[in-house]
DNA sequence: CTGCTAGCGTTTGTGTACTAACGATTAGCG
DNA sequence: CGCTAATCGTTAGTACACAAACGCTAGCAG
């Protein structure tokens, strides 16, 4: 009977924040980020990161379908993308068959940074796992895929 | 060391971005929001649920201790108080024992709010998790604390 | 060719989220 | 008692993330 204990006293008061999954996510992801801000190498932000592999993957490709490929919005990637490109990363060209178009494609310059990247990439994944056993690890992932 | 890293640009890339943890994360999260965007009363988003909810547990506290308690930094928990202030969601009153100090409270006219906001949570969590089996919730849920 | 539709990129506005620095106040220790 | 350390809240700056509205361009229908 703690009179000034929350205004959910007397309501049942059945709902807690932290068993929630949203609240959990956001939890695992700040963690994520964390992990990934220690590791990473040219500062690349965990967004920043997965628009230049997939670029990498695509080859070439245009800004608003880098950002389907990454599941970002058309605001979000031009921001992404303007700071790859002040950063050098990445060159954005106009399409001569398409005025609309601007071709993306990873700067010559910094291609051998790929490899370093990747592993990079590998290992964050690992950290941010690392609290879970190799089985658990699997069927955690095999649960996300369903949740996207 | 384990396996191939994918060597380098011009040949196959062996990273896939669509399986690392954190790209999947934030997938889970995007679609957790979009249900959050579309059940949640008052126009409310997952922090200032989060930051209501917890505050209504608690009852009353300072503004930096409710941040500790739904995991927000000091400047983001700052926003989203204003933004239930404005909403009148919640009182900021000054502690006249500690000038420093800011307490929150949920406003009593809302009070009757929360009801409908612990069901609507609930509703928004099982939605979330509804890819899942009644088991694979439950293994997510306990893989996820251990991330937290 | 004209007009419609759809896609590409941009901008604005709102809302998280963290870092870093700041002034004010309180508490603790010598 | 005074100095210092810790805590409280604020602000500025950077970076996602989405909605909505805009202008431009390409492709297609009539």
């Amino acid at each position: 009977m703690q009179g000034k204990t929350g205004t959910l006293a007397g309501t049942g008061e059945t709902y807690r924040l932290d068993e929630q999954v949203g609240f959990l996510m956001r939890l695992a992801n700040q963690r994520h980020s964390v992990l990934f801000q220690a590791v990473a190498p040219a500062d690349l932000t965990p967004t920043q990161f997965a628009a230049l592999m997939k670029l990498a993957e695509l080859g070439e490709c245009s800004q608003n379908e880098l950002g389907r490929q990454t599941a970002m919005d058309v605001a979000t990637i031009k921001g992404v993308i303007e700071r790859l490109r002040k950063k050098g990363l990445v060159d954005v060209n106009s399409d001569p068959n398409d005025k609309r178009r601007a071709v993306l494609s990873i700067a010559a310059e910094h291609a051998g940074l790929l490899p370093e990247l990747m592993e990079a990439g590998q290992k964050i994944s690992d950290l941010t796992l690392s609290p879970l056993t190799a089985a658990e690890q699997k069927s955690f992932l095999k649960l996300l895929k369903k949740l996207g």
